[in-house]
DNA sequence: ATGGGTCGGGG
DNA sequence: GTGTACGACCCAT
């Protein structure tokens, strides 16, 4: 029968439980012994080891290591838990390896199987088949909870107010009706409407660090038993270094925010917050509606209008997280497909994580003994001493006109593989070898890790860019391609990360040095043409070129670029990425060195922005703002005399008390228990203050805080927003001198305004001195 | 400057 | 899971 493992886990001893998807959903139980190896120089403690209580059987095995043949011990355990107690008993014999692998992972890697990969499994053979699609059914939810003693929601205390439901199909809310459901009902009735849809995937957000271990501890202290999985194995939470995770087995908890942050992450989302509002907007440029949720117990308990607002408000909530959510399941299933780790594990995952186990896997299928992660002694060493990045060409300042910028295409993945780049491959016998810019030999006799798993994916990836070309764009297959090349493109571009990410176990300095430095070269080698050509290079970073067009023409810089890919090696290729009618460039202060920021503006009057952002929530909506229109209007009009216009009214309006408390908010939120603090920062104190009041603030809560007018310093003037007076006075020269005028000044800087210049009301004085 | 402390989403 | 992020920014020194 034609399956996939859509999830799996260890079910104690030798049992891995696998949910099977497929014409019918199956739970396949396959007995699979988990191991680890010992590298020793005393074999003979073989006998010894087999005497040990958890030990199934020992056996002397060969493996690679370093290009040489090694015997080792194999020791299989009675459950997979002992491999954690006898890594560390036999620690003193010998070296453990491979004794971090988790068992399912284990399981899959051994077999040569990959989750969400079509088999024909006939008991527990499975065979490849033919690819088909997923059909997998899918619902969202969200809840909010009554927050009336403040910012911290306890379980234990604060009752759910609303439950929101949606598929495709329907959408719903569970909600209190006073005499006709209580809380507990909605939570069953919640329940319910999962259990009829019985949906493969559940789709939240943030639902792993709130929603799912909210519901879970608030139905234990109701009596209910709050269960998601599909064969009654209970809801498994487990705190992490941030947040939880939260599994139920035979469904998929797709917590979108997960999505968001991996975006983030590798840079192909790059938004000031990923909250749910904002996010939604980015990715489907609709608004939904947003409320104080400091204030929403208030809203609820006024009812009427008020109240209806609320479960508008939740609806909206769990229909953007349902859409977002299922924007990402694709992508997934598409890495899970490449990386062989299973959907959910793949979701939190760090794309340098996703390499180290697609290596873990070659290495397997080509017998070499797998190295250790290295203790956090050795990744603090490793990362104490940086790895000479990429060539960033100091920008020329300020405002340029015509621009176009050219890249070279997956400029260091070409350079991994055209110059096999690999800790495996790394040799002091530089005889047949790729001696680098930086001094380090590569073997070419033969093809290391990292390059054959590299050039996989990039010819994977071009083929189906040319099936892609021969589709209708929009259709189903278009699409479903399109998400696997993303994926391919997204774990390529990671493989240089990797040489130089500190807990590698095939971590190489040397080889994270030589790709940089090839890269240098090509880049300045390829601005150095440019200018011989008569162009103007105004900036450059890692893998591109910026040029300013002067008397010249696009197509000069066409056939410019020609030229230059006629020189290139095989496999590596200089591309136009744009043309841009206006660029502001900048040299951050801080540190001395050029960095990436500046801003470009299309001629459709489209603006790109890199490294302005004013990232963090802890920056009130004024300054960001103000910063966005500061940028807009410099590269519009090409000068800055708009900008200063705005930023002055901005001043003015802070001055004259005209700006609504909602833009003056800053968010920050408390991380342990607030007397735990050691520096009394603005929202510790702001904290303080709620709890003298009779608020609980607990290790979560977000502070939500305005920083007032009188004595102290600005942490005594930080008042939480529920202890705000009406017609309390803000403090304008805070957030003109730490909010607006910093935001705006890293543009305005660089054009030669002052600051002075914009705070003081004098405006005839301020123009004449830009420049 | 540098290093240690703190943050992120949700209500 | 046979595991525990990470990069940006703050303040104090």
């Amino acid at each position: 029968m034609k399956e996939f493992i859509f999830d799996l886990k260890n079910d104690g001893g030798w049992k891995v439980k696998i949910y099977l998807k497929g014409e019918k959903d199956t739970i396949l139980f396959d007995e699979f012994a988990p191991y680890f190896y010992l590298k020793t120089p005393n074999l003979g403690i073989k006998k010894e080891i087999e005497t040990m209580p958890e030990v199934a059987g020992v056996e002397e095995v060969v493996k690679k290591e370093e290009n040489k043949t090694i015997r080792v011990l194999k020791i299989l355990t009675k459950s997979p838990g002992d491999v954690i107690k006898l890594r560390k008993d036999l620690a003193e014999l010998g070296e453990p390896r491979e004794a971090d692998i988790p068992y399912a992972f284990r399981y899959l890697i051994d077999r040569n199987i990959k989750p969400m990969m079509w088999y024909d499994v006939k008991g527990s053979e499975f065979k490849d088949t033919k690819q088909e699609k997923h059909v997998l059914k899918a619902c969202a939810f969200d809840i909010e909870v009554n927050n009336k003693r403040g910012p911290a929601v306890d379980p234990k205390k604060d009752e759910v107010l609303v439950i929101g439901y949606a598929d495709d199909k329907k959408v719903r809310s569970f909600y209190w009706h006073e005499g006709k459901s209580n809380e507990k009902e909605i939570i069953l009735d919640f329940l319910n409407e999962v259990k009829k849809k019985d949906p493969d995937v559940i789709i939240g957000y943030n639902s792993a660090g709130f929603d799912v271990p909210y519901l879970k501890k608030r139905s234990t202290v109701l009596g209910i038993d709050f269960d998601l999985s599909r064969d009654g194995s209970g809801i498994i939470i487990k705190p992490t270094m941030m947040g939880h995770r939260a599994d139920f087995f035979g469904r998929l908890h797709l917590d979108a925010f997960d999505g968001v942050s991996f975006l983030s992450s590798i840079g192909a989302m790059n938004l000031p917050k990923n909250e749910l509002e904002a996010v939604y907007k980015e990715m489907f440029g609709k608004e939904k509606i947003d409320i104080n949720t400091a204030m929403l117990w208030k809203m609820w308990e006024e009812g009427g209008k008020q109240r209806e607002t609320v479960i508008e408000y939740n609806k909206q909530d769990t229909i953007a997280a349902f859409e977002i959510g299922k924007e990402f399941l694709p992508l997934f299933i598409e890495l899970s497909k490449i990386t062989g780790i299973p959907i959910y594990e793949v979701s939190r995952m760090s794309t340098s994580q996703m390499i180290e186990w697609m290596l873990v896997r070659e290495a397997f299928k080509q017998n070499i003994l797998v190295p250790n992660t290295p203790s956090e002694e050795e990744v603090k060493h490793r990362m104490m001493r940086p790895i000479k990045g990429a060539y960033v060409k100091t920008p020329k300042e300020g405002l340029h006109e015509k621009i176009v910028v050219c890249d070279f295409r997956s400029l260091y993945p070409s350079l991994i593989i055209t110059y096999n780049i690999d800790k495996t491959t790394l040799t002091n016998d530089c005889s047949n070898a790729f001696k680098s810019p930086a001094g380090h030999c590569f073997s070419k006799e033969k093809q290391g890790l990292l390059p054959k798993l590299l050039k996989e994916l990039v010819e994977t990836r071009a083929k189906i860019k040319k099936e892609m070309k021969k589709l209708k764009p929009g259709t189903r297959e278009y699409k479903a391609l399109h998400y696997r090349q993303w994926a391919l493109k997204i774990i390529a571009n990671s493989a240089y990360g990797y040489l130089g990410y500190a807990r590698a176990k095939w971590y190489c300095r040397e080889a994270a040095e030589s790709v940089t430095a090839w890269g240098r070269e090509y880049v300045q080698e390829t601005a150095k043409k440019a200018e011989e050509e008569g162009f103007e290079v105004i900036y450059g970073d890692t893998d591109s070129i910026f040029i300013k067009l002067g008397e010249k023409t696009k197509e000069d810089a066409f056939k410019f670029i020609e030229k230059v890919n006629k020189n290139l090696p095989k496999g590596m290729e200089l591309e136009f990425q744009g043309y841009y009618k206006r660029g502001l460039f900048v040299t951050k202060r801080e540190g001395g060195a050029a960095k990436k920021k500046y801003a470009l503006i299309r001629e459709d009057g489209t603006v790109e922005i890199k490294g302005f952002e004013l990232v963090r929530r802890d920056w009130s909506k004024i300054a960001r703002e103000t910063q966005e229109k500061v940028i807009k209007a410099v590269l519009e009009e090409g000068e800055p005399e708009k900008a200063v216009k705005i930023v002055k009214e901005t001043i003015q309006a802070l001055r004259n008390h005209e700006i609504k408390t909602e833009d003056l908010i800053i968010y920050t939120q408390v991380r342990r228990a607030v007397n735990k603090y050691e520096q009394q920062a603005p929202h510790v104190k702001a904290a303080k203050k709620l709890i003298n009041v009779g608020f609980k603030v607990k290790a979560g809560s977000v502070l939500e805080y305005v920083i007032v007018k009188g004595r102290g310093s600005i942490s005594d003037r930080a008042i939480p927003i529920q202890l705000l007076k009406e017609n309390q006075e803000y403090d304008e020269e805070y957030y003109i001198n730490n909010q607006v005028l910093p935001a705006a000044m890293k543009i305005l800087r660089e054009l030669g305004v002052k600051e002075t210049n914009l705070k003081y009301k004098g405006t005839q004085e301020g123009l004449t001195k830009w420049f």
